[in-house]
DNA sequence: CATATATATACCCATACGAGAATATACGTG
DNA sequence: CACGTATATTCTCGTATGGGTATATATATG
C-alpha cells in the first residue's frame, strides 16, 4: 500500500476515530455506531472507504460485520497506528470513544473468539435468545 | 493544531514530499520546483497550503522565499514528521527526491545561515553577481 | 524607471469526497 | 414465506481540492 493511501485515510477525523477503536481490538458496525454516535450509512461509508483500501478487513458473523486491522498490516501501517496512537493522546474525542468503548465491554465479548475463527468457541455474553438488537 | 489537520496535509503526495525534504532542513521555493521537477504554480500552491495550516514557515531573503518546518513543531507534527521518514524508506521518489537535493548541494549552502537570520551572515556560494536564475 | 527573476494569487475546470435520503441485500426468527 | 434487524449501495448535492493559465507582487539590476 502507498504511504500517501494511507494518509489519504487517515485525513478524516471519522476514519480516525474508527481506526483508533480498532487499534484495541474487532468491532461491529453497531458498535461503531453506538460509540460515534453517527447514523449507519455514514459508518458503514467509511468502513468501505477503509476496507477497499485494504486499510481494515471486515467478515460476516450471522447478521453482523465484525471489522478488524489487517491480520497483516506491513511496515507502514503498523508504524502509522503506532503514531495514530501517541498523537491521538492530547484530543479528547478520542478518550472519550475509549470510554464509551469500555463501557460497551461485556457486550461485544464475544466478538475476539468470533474473530479467532475457532468453530467451537462459546460466545458467552453474546444474547443468543430474541430480538437482539444490536449493543444499543 | 489538531491531527486531522496535519493529515489533511499529509495526503497529498506532493506536499508529503515536500515535508520529506524539508525535514533535511530550509530550501527556497526554487529548489523545490527543480527536485520535485513541478511547475512553479504548483509548487507555490502547496507550500501555501502547508503555511496556511501552519505546517512550515516561511521568510523571504532577497527575492527567494525561504520555507522551513516551524520553530517549534509541537508534540504531533513531531511524532508524525518523524513516522514519516521512517515510513517513505520504502518508496523510491523519496530517495531520488533526497538524491537530486544533495547534487543541488552546495548550490544552497547559503541557505541555513540566513535563517539563522545573523545580520553579518556571510553568503558564500550564492553568486551575488549577474542574472542569478535561483539554482536551476 | 524599465526589465528580469522569484513567488503568489485569481480564475476556471474536473474530480474526489462527505452528508443525507432512499433503497437494496443478507441473515435470523416465527 | 413474512417480517425485523444489520449493513451496504445508489443517488443527489454541496464543498474541497488539484491542475493549468494568466496575472499580480516583490526584489534586484542597470
Amino acid at each position: 500500500m502507498k504511504i500517501v493511501q494511507i494518509y489519504r485515510c487517515l485525513c478524516d477525523e471519522t476514519r480516525l476515530r474508527i481506526l483508533h477503536l480498532l487499534t484495541q481490538g474487532p468491532l461491529c458496525v453497531c458498535h461503531f455506531q453506538e460509540i460515534l454516535k453517527l447514523p449507519q450509512v455514514a459508518t458503514s461509508k467509511h468502513l468501505a472507504y477503509l476496507r477497499r483500501t485494504g486499510m481494515v478487513e471486515a467478515r460476516r458473523h450471522e447478521q453482523w460485520m465484525i471489522y478488524s486491522l489487517p491480520t497483516t498490516p506491513g511496515r507502514e501501517l503498523d508504524l502509522q497506528l503506532s503514531c495514530l496512537q501517541d498523537c491521538v493522546q492530547t484530543e479528547p474525542v478520542f478518550r472519550s470513544d475509549l470510554d464509551r468503548l469500555k463501557a460497551l465491554g461485556p457486550k461485544c465479548n464475544w466478538i475476539p473468539s468470533v474473530i479467532e475463527a475457532s468453530p467451537v468457541a462459546k460466545k458467552p455474553t453474546k444474547p443468543s435468545r430474541p430480538s437482539v438488537k444490536c449493543a444499543g
